[in-house]
DNA sequence: TCAGGACATTGACTTTTGTCAGCTATGATG
DNA sequence: CATCATAGCTGACAAAAGTCAATGTCCTGA
């Protein structure tokens, strides 16, 4: 189509309208045409590319790897905890930016269920100070010994303090040492209560563990290095609020888990916000089973690990956005 | 304070706006916040940068009269404003295309020289936003003050805030009282390595100064009348970055010359891409002077003077393509 | 602690833009 | 020379975006 002369309008459209900011009735009177067929070049102009829309890449890198994981996964929010050259450690980071993030998606009224692990720990441990009357801080999973500074409902009770809360402890050990034990106390009038009100929370925090020998469970006593080993090779991949999930983000059904004090999986997956902070890039397979389980809606790492599921989700297939992108 | 919080709802927007194509209400609903906060978003989103929309500069470089001049002179490209009915004020729309112009040429990690003059204010001034970390914008003159905005320090600060590049002053007068203290300055390790580094750019931004009366240098009071009468007598025909050139775009041994703290002339002609804005067409003979000199290589006229470029080197047996074109 | 200011946010309203059925000019064809 | 096809253009209406005064929120400093 060799038709220049047709270009040349598009051209003139499209500076009049994109450089100089003219309106499209203004261009449509300087070039003696009709308004719609302004309307119509400028599309046609984008379309040809004579005018690009872009996002900054370099400037805002991280904030473009948050939007493309989020289109990936389906993910509601997704915070990257910068790498900077010389900024501080983004293991030490994380908290700080997951407690301001946590405090914004508080909203008045709210139930907040908080979970336990080093990162929550850590996550209390910065937690600014304000004045949430009215919000309900719920504890997760059942209590422990702990080899950090917090238990369970010291986590929960820390958190509920600085945000002026109420907090609600769930009084009760998170591994029983038998089945019909942990049956018969969860089904006590004042737990079952208390973790049948889970579900109404909009908003939880947690973190994933791992399954070696370092782990949470492990370290706290709660699973034997041998246990976890055996779960290992039966398909667990994470723990999320003390229970073994396996690849898939499912319950697994194991004696541990059958003798775990702790929110009902389908409970936590029915809130609304599901923070999930991980900090250490070692917890990469957790992290992906949790996601897969659909364990978190809210969801901050570094910026490595966030290209680490983008390429896996990327791999598998799973991304939802597999069509155009800039 | 959640750090750049707010940046962050501003590129969410920006992202599921420009990205995906979500309108504005759409966006509005998934970010739960009202539209008319979305629109006020996208606006700044544009303002910072974040999003870049940039128009093809084809329509002035599309043209017979610039290949024209592109055959004759040998430029390597040439940008015609065009003075017809349609088209905006050529005196005005020349910034404008000079910058978007100037935005193309730059690539990745390109050191740009930025001279000084009402053009160039006038460039930094309609100068876009854009993504361009890693560049560095060095100023190839010394200060002086301005009858218009711009200090020169200021303008290459300006234009490497638009660009989110890096700027680098030169802190040094334009002009000392005397030779030797001039020579002095040369020799300072500072600004001797930073005039040193001018011949490493990539890309050079400047316009061609006149000798009349009402001429830059004369104005900012570098050089008295009396004084600019006296060198146009003895053969100057322009200013380049500060300095006097004669007909012949060369160099004058003078005493304002030699007390000039300014890029060495041939730093700035082995500089790849020399890029000569023009906009009055009273300063058709010192053009000529620079074009003469080799200082450009990409050229931006209106339409008449490129016609009169042309005549001048048709009469003067210059056109470095009399046979036959196709 | 509270008044006051600065700034973000919103709802309601206005302006601008997108769309499409139908009109017009052109030119190719039988 | 009439007819048809085609592409381009337009008017009128619907949809979307822009704007602004009013309101809410947060912070400062007395």
């Amino acid at each position: 189509m060799p038709i220049r002369s047709n270009d040349q309008i598009i051209h003139k459209a499209a500076w009049l309208y994109y450089t100089h900011g003219m309106r499209q009735d203004e261009v449509a009177q300087r070039l003696e045409i009709s308004r719609a067929s302004i309307a119509m070049y400028l599309r046609r102009a984008r379309e040809m590319g004579i005018v690009t829309i872009t996002t900054s890449n370099e400037l805002f890198s991280d904030d473009v790897l948050a939007r493309e994981l989020e289109d990936a996964t389906g993910l509601t929010s997704v915070w990257i905890v910068p790498e900077d050259r010389q900024a501080m450690d983004p293991a030490a980071e994380m908290p700080v930016v997951a407690a301001s993030v946590f405090l914004e998606l508080i909203n008045k009224g709210d139930r907040i269920g908080v979970a336990w692990g080093r990162t929550v720990y850590h996550i209390a441990d910065v937690m600014p100070f304000a004045d949430l009357r009215g919000v309900t801080v719920v504890q997760l999973c059942g209590n422990l010994g702990a080899p950090y500074s917090y238990r369970p409902d010291q986590c929960t009770t820390e958190i509920a303090r600085r945000l002026n809360a109420e907090g609600i402890n769930l009084y009760a050990p998170l591994v029983l040492s038998s089945e019909r034990l942990a049956e018969e106390l969860r089904s006590e009038p004042v737990i079952r209560e208390q973790l049948a009100t889970i579900s109404d929370c909009q908003l939880a925090l947690y973190s994933v563990g791992g399954i070696e020998d370092d782990s949470h469970l492990v370290k706290c006593g709660a699973l034997s290095a041998a246990e976890m080993h055996a779960m290992g090779s039966k398909g667990a991949a994470g723990v999320i609020a003390g229970q073994l999930i396996d690849r898939d983000g499912q319950w697994m059904d194991c004696g541990h888990n059958r003798r775990c004090m702790s929110a009902d999986l389908g409970s936590i997956r029915a809130i609304k916000k599901r923070m999930l902070v991980v900090q250490e890039d070692s917890k990469f397979e957790p992290l992906v089973a949790a996601l897969k389980g659909g364990f978190a809606s809210h969801l901050i790492v570094t910026a490595s690990m966030a290209r680490r599921i983008l390429d896996r989700w990327r791999t598998e297939g799973l991304d939802r956005n597999s069509s155009g992108k800039t």
